[in-house]
DNA sequence: CGGAAACTTGATCGAATTCAAATAAGGTGG
DNA sequence: CCACCTTATTTGAATTCGATCAAGTTTCCG
């Protein structure tokens, strides 16, 4: 079996996918919660999720963590590794991870023979930057209702796009603890939240997934036009 | 006389220097509190800031606004507009701007045959992820006073590497209006935090220049470590 | 089954917002 | 250069959203 496979195969606008270019490789593995990247520390390549999920983080010297980003299948995990031989935040696996590394420098070189590469990395980046924008926004004018509720819209989307979502319920391994870090909110303001969300019908969750229940009302929360 | 000598001749880790290997061009003017960009519309090419100050900014359908960056001589204003046709965030000048554009294409060309162009280019693509990250914990983990705190800090290390501040003191064309849409609070808030740092003797503000008087006690405040 | 972690719920607190009004600063035309 | 008008800033009082504190309760694993 060729890998990175799975890389290849997934679709969607943020998935990454290198053509049939690339050497064969193997995987590397991670247990959920185990931390895959402690920032600061020396990277030499660029990892790619294959299956599970992870997220980036920066955390403050008094313990205050900030989630910036979860990882799905597809995503690449640190696009300025590219670049940079450090990393400014770190990323921890939030189910069982697999994921492959690419070398700085053959992605690198292969960008440069492959303008295709090129154009699909700076996308990738672009989308991120741009995420990220939506974030500070999030965080900065919207309420603790509107962030959650965007929070799990935007989830839905980038799942849907990968052909991960069963209609309108989807897999959810986020405990409230990470709702809350990605948010800027406690979890116990999370759990009332959640909890208002369920009572009015607009989501439920069970076990390790989510489904939304009313997605027009949820929209509507979220204030996004 | 060439241009963009100004864009040329800045220093400092944020400074874009194409070196002499690109045309002339005449630069574009816009007036303080004009709006450069309104997000959405097409672009076709990359603004480089030669004087004055501006600032990226997200609208929402009812108002609220979030300012994303502070942009300032040297710095570009879109990075992304190399790869995409439109932006996401709207551009305002604060001040007075002079400002020229890179096509696009003659910039993608230039890249290709001067790969140091593309490692400038890269990098300060990196360092405005790095500084989104930056804002995206201020905004969700940090309180009022270490963000505004923080916002002195960086615009200060930032004219300073451009020789653009004079010992304590640089300029700042701020209103307390754009200091809150930066850091998520109201202008009220923004008002009492800066005058209990005024009270507090860590900086003082006249007329468009900022003076910072207790360094050691501002850095104190923003809890950066 | 048992123990730990996660979630829920209530009561209280507090940081920042909102509302309101006064004062200061800035810009413009006469 | 001044008078006037608009926009900023300051300050106080009341309010609110979300945080904190403190138990319960449920869920999840081993």
């Amino acid at each position: 079996m060729r890998e990175p496979s799975i890389c290849r195969t997934l679709a969607g606008k943020s998935g990454f996918s290198f053509g049939p270019t690339l050497p064969d490789r193997s995987h590397q593995t991670a247990h959920a919660g185990q931390l895959i990247y402690r920032a600061n520390e020396p990277v030499d390549g660029v990892d790619v999720i294959c299956e599970g999920w992870a997220f980036t983080f920066i955390m403050l010297f008094d313990g205050r963590r900030q989630i910036l980003s979860f990882l799905l299948p597809g995503d690449v995990v640190s696009t300025t590794a590219l670049v940079r031989d450090r990393l400014s935040v770190s990323v921890q696996a939030l189910t069982d991870l697999r994921y492959c590394r690419f070398s700085k420098l053959e992605l690198r070189s292969l960008m440069e023979t492959e303008p295709k590469v090129f154009d699909q990395y700076a996308s990738i980046c672009v989308e991120e930057k741009e995420e990220t924008d939506q974030l500070v926004t999030d965080l900065g004018r919207r309420t603790a209702d509107e962030r959650i509720a965007r929070l799990v819209l935007a989830l839905m989307a980038r799942l849907g796009a990968r052909g991960m979502a069963n209609g309108e319920s989807f897999p959810f391994p986020l405990r409230q603890r990470h709702i809350a870090d990605a948010t800027g909110l406690t979890p116990v303001h999370v759990s009332r939240v959640i909890g208002s969300f369920r009572n009015a019908g607009l989501i439920e969750i069970t076990g390790r997934s989510l489904t939304v229940r009313n997605l027009d009302e949820l929209r509507r929360v979220s204030s996004t036009r």
